[in-house]
RNA sequence: GCCCCUGUAGUAUAAUGGAUAGAAUAGAACCCUGCGGAGGUUCAGAUCUGGGUUCGAUUCCCAGCAGGGGCGCCA
């Protein structure tokens, strides 16, 4: 990076030389497409006016006019385009260095201020937890490692969502038909909320006894209480199940719960500020005016709706967190209610308001269409695992005689690669059609692909029984693929820059494919351990880079770069 | 009805307004006496429609069409 820039620099300094406004070349400087045809593009379009030539014109004026030299080794005009190639050896010595003098830290960035909360997952006790809920837990948790890496100070939020109609509707079911849990009790719990709502659904005077047992929840009955807390914890202990087998974690919890008398307190602050006001039993927000619809913010039976408590826990995060910035990781379905959410927080004054984010993501669907519960047709995330793992346990063993302990853990490696790099490599704006085949396929652009290209690399270095050292002849990496995985790795920091400031994981994800796509190619065209002995130095620098960054990529997502699968 | 998001090979996708739209899967043909074939090579295949802005549009703007989501007491 350090040297890209100054290569950089060099050919600003060549144009400007020319008489080329200086801050012009770095705005539109680029890296052609192909390595072939430079390192470093200038368009010459910009200029076409001012000039008043063509583009193609001032490319081949100006290319015969620069000189060549000092760290430029050539400038050619290639239609409107002068394209600059530089010295190579200058290039990989400075980027091989940097990934040498940094590794595991190589592409962080620096120090950042401003703390940020990001609160994902936001689970809903006595339901399921199926692939779409996946898609959330790792683009919350990759974000974070992501801007973690960056510089920023982030706090890890989850937001358990143990109240209201849902839970009324399972717990009633479940005294209804007195049955037991069998099995893992979180997950038997979710199956009984599906068929509550499937029996709901058959006859319309159940409505009142469900209500009943809201009500009597909400009046922290005993006998309801008690059987609230017991069978929450069910649920909870699922959630930590799978966030301890993703690898997953969170620093502070909130409970939907806890939240019920700030709210309360809120909305009558609100109210004193002729923010709110009351309209037919309920108490309401108007924001028609800002084209947000009216929203409810206490219910004419006096409870509290969804969207006030969060106005409850924001003010937790400013007032007592202290935090600048407030990542919210949910769903596209609620944007609406984050702009409204967004709205009252910066009527009621919170200096940070502006400053709040909705990461919204779009649905994980089924070939089929929608996943729902109530057509039963959802993927759980227990049994996508099951399948995944019993498929990579027999992969594993198809290739080595290893311990069932080994294999059951390298094997665990894989399938969080695969369920990560699958739910991350694609814009958060898009939905997934999630297809168990292809997620059980580990060919093509897979977690499993990057991680055995990693492996592979890691498999060449074992071999190898040499130290690898950053003392190497630099020019001896002439070939052409060598050069573009090169100039790959020197893109790293600037990814992990974007992809932080974007909130966009998919782009560490799209690198990581990339670099190993690249390092597939160049493992297969040119021969590391067969090389002669100062070229096979140089190689195996290479060869370890690559993988060094492969490995920070990876860890980003969440997932492990594996020495050998 | 109004608001938001998305339209790229058969399928699912990538591309700060720039060079030949890049990969993947499925299809066809190949490569283990070459550092791990969960690989690699070759062939074939795509920007919803119509306007506009621009030297230049997959990208930005407008209008349509198609799909998804949302719109005062669900979360």
């Amino acid at each position: 990076m350090l040297m890209g820039m100054a290569g950089k620099e060099l050919v600003v300094g060549l144009l400007k030389k020319e008489g080329v406004d200086g801050k012009l070349v770095e705005s539109v400087l680029e890296v052609p497409p192909d390595s072939s045809l430079g390192d470093f593009g200038f368009p010459c379009f910009v200029l076409s006016k001012e000039w008043k030539k063509s583009p193609q014109e001032i490319a081949s004026e100006l290319a015969g006019k620069l000189k060549v030299g000092k760290g430029v080794r050539e400038v050619k005009a290639v239609g409107p385009y002068v394209n600059f190639f530089l010295e190579v050896d200058l290039v990989s010595e400075s980027v091989l260095k940097d990934v040498w003098k940094k590794k595991e830290r190589y592409g962080a960035g620096g120090k950042k201020k401003g703390k940020v909360m990001v609160e994902y997952s936001q689970p809903n006790t006595h339901k399921e937890f199926h692939v779409g809920h996946l898609r959330n837990v790792a683009l919350g948790s990759s974000l974070i490692k992501i801007m973690r890496f960056d510089g920023k100070e982030v706090i890890a939020a989850n937001y358990i969502n143990d109240t209201g109609a849902h839970v009324a509707k399972c717990l009633w079911y479940l005294m209804k038909k007195g049955t037991k849990p069998v099995g893992n009790k979180g997950e038997w719990l979710g199956k009984v909320y599906v068929e509550a709502t499937q029996e709901l659904e058959k006859d319309d005077s159940f409505k009142g006894e469900v209500s009943d047992v809201l009500q009597r929840l909400e009046a922290h009955e005993k006998e309801m209480d008690a059987l609230w807390k017991e069978t929450r914890q069910w649920s909870l202990d699922a959630f930590n199940d799978v966030y301890g087998w993703l690898g997953v974690e969170f620093d502070v919890w909130f409970y939907d719960h806890e939240m019920i008398e700030g709210a309360k307190k809120f909305v009558e602050k609100l109210e004193k500020k002729g923010i709110a006001k009351e309209s037919e039993g309920a108490i309401i927000v108007d924001l028609e005016n800002e084209g947000l619809h009216t929203l409810v913010v206490g219910k004419s039976d006096g409870t509290i709706p969804y969207i006030s408590k969060d106005f409850a826990l924001a003010s937790i995060k400013f007032e007592k967190f202290m935090i600048e910035e407030n990542v919210y990781v949910v769903g596209s379905e609620q944007e609406l209610h984050f702009r409204q959410l967004f709205k009252i927080l910066e009527l009621f004054g919170f200096k940070n308001a502006k400053r709040c984010f909705h990461l919204s993501y779009d649905l994980v669907m089924l070939p089929e269409g929608k996943m729902s519960s109530r057509l039963g047709n959802v993927v759980l995330f227990s049994d996508l695992k099951n399948e995944l793992m019993d498929s990579l346990k027999g992969e594993v063993e198809k290739r080595h005689d290893w311990p069932a302990k080994r294999v059951d853990s390298v094997a665990k490696d894989i399938a969080v690669g695969a369920l990560m790099f699958g739910m991350l490599c694609q814009d958060h704006q898009k939905s997934i059609v999630f297809d168990l085949k292809e997620w059980l396929n580990f060919e093509g652009e897979t977690g499993p692909y990057v991680q055995y290209a990693h492996a592979r690399l890691r498999s060449v270095l074992r071999k190898a029984k040499k130290k690898v050292g950053a003392g190497v002849d630099f020019s001896l990496l002439s070939e052409g693929v060598e050069l573009e995985l090169v100039k790959l790795l020197e893109l790293f920091p600037s990814k992990v820059d974007e992809a932080a400031s974007s909130r966009r994981p998919s782009l560490i994800a799209r690198y990581c494919l990339d670099v190993a796509q690249k390092a597939n190619d160049f493992y297969h065209r040119v021969p590391v351990l067969k090389a002669e002995k100062k070229l096979m130095e140089a190689r195996l620098l290479l060869v370890w880079a690559t993988a060094q960054v492969l490995c920070n990529g990876l860890s980003l997502l969440g997932i492990v770069a594996l020495d050998e699968m």
